[in-house]
DNA sequence: CCGTCCCGCCACTCT
DNA sequence: AGAGTGGCGGGACGG
């Protein structure tokens, strides 16, 4: 808003707007570069340069797109492109995952299942939501590879456990902070915290630019909150993403990451979409693999619903491993319900 | 002031 | 050894 034209400024220097620069942005910039018929993969050095940004940033962005099936690590510099059609699946995989492991294991290596028999180990005491319990204190008994530790903190991970936080739970609305204690379980610590919820934040601004979830206050403490959306927008692309609220961010309306440098570096100009110099058909391609996961909630009527939750909230119930935990999410079920029927009062008509 | 989160250093991993 | 990855947290932005 406060700065879609940098004025020129004297020095011939643009201006730097931090919100050009976003992830939310980037990410929906890329799946409007990428996400069409024809395309099958995806490089690296392709992608920064045509999206005008560091490699870095790309990591980022394929990190939790891979998460969710968008694409799949083929080679180094190259992703084989699977297409926002696979989200649903992946995102079932990850609620199987999420209460199938609610008593065994997280996932700590995402694609082989077990070439190293190391690696299972330390899976084991881990619950659903936790990335790792004191995973500091275990590696040195145990006496794990870096590489596990270095996995166990992937934002591909983290971005998982973030995502069947929503699904396998019954909260649909988390603060960040809350997550970030959740994923860390007992191990959490201020600073361990204050670094996840630093990792939360990127992953939440791709998934918002993507229409997962949204971003609200909580209805008590009017803390700031992601909502779970599930695949609500019908199409599932990120370019449809349209938001009402004029003060709100608005990923995917803006389709170039114009990269005017915070410092250092030189300004440099960067054009999107090379050749053509025009927005790309940005065509859904695939709609109906969607359909399904659309929120079973928003056609319900909101009788079962209350109903619905009480009988999720005991059947689904997660075994947390830790008083903490029951407690979090035993507050999360009463303020959505709080919440809930707060808001079905106000909504005769069943909208919502 | 504080929530947000971009940037890029540099440790680690892969070739 | 060099290239590729990506964790991490300092500190800038912005409401």
């Amino acid at each position: 808003m406060s700065c879609q034209s940098p004025p020129p400024s004297a020095s011939g220097s643009t201006t730097y707007c931090r919100k050009q620069k976003s992830l939310g942005l980037l990410c929906s910039n890329f799946l409007g570069l990428y996400n069409r018929d024809g395309i099958e993969t995806v490089g690296l050095d392709d992608a920064a340069s045509r999206l005008g940004v560091e490699r870095r940033r790309i990591y980022d962005i394929v990190n939790v797109l891979e998460s969710v099936g968008v694409l799949v690590r083929k080679a180094k510099n190259t992703y084989h492109w699977k297409g926002l059609g696979s989200i649903p699946k992946a995102l079932e995989k990850l609620k199987e995952e999420g209460f199938r492991n609610n008593d065994e294991q997280i996932d700590v290596k995402p694609e082989k299942v077990s070439d190293d028999e190391e690696d299972e180990k330390i899976s084991n005491h881990s619950g659903l939501l936790h990335d790792k319990v004191d995973v500091d204190s275990m590696h040195k008994t145990q006496g794990l590879l870096k590489s596990e530790n270095r996995k166990e903190k992937s934002l591909g991970l983290l971005t998982k456990n973030f995502i069947k936080l929503f699904l396998c739970t019954n909260s649909d609305m988390l603060s960040l902070d809350d997550a970030a204690k959740i994923l860390l379980g007992d191990a959490h610590t201020p600073l361990l915290t204050r670094t996840k919820v630093r990792r939360l934040y990127d992953i939440a601004n791709v998934l918002s630019s993507m229409n997962f979830i949204e971003k609200t206050h909580h209805p008590e403490t009017r803390k700031p909150a992601f909502r779970w959306l599930g695949m609500r927008s019908q199409t599932g692309s990120a370019n449809v993403v349209v938001h009402k609220d004029s003060n709100k961010r608005a990923f995917g309306t803006e389709l170039t990451n114009i990269s005017f440098k915070r410092s250092k570096l030189q300004d440099q100009e960067v054009k999107l979409f090379d050749v053509q110099g025009q927005r790309p058909p940005v065509k859904p391609n695939s709609n109906q693999g969607l359909e399904p996961f659309r929120h079973s909630e928003n056609e319900s009527n909101k009788v079962n619903k209350t109903q619905d939750l009480e009988n999720l909230a005991s059947n689904f119930r997660p075994q947390y491993h830790n008083q903490a935990l029951r407690d979090l999410f035993v507050h999360y079920m009463d303020a959505w319900k709080a919440w809930y029927s707060e808001v079905a009062e106000m909504d005769p008509i069943g909208v919502l």
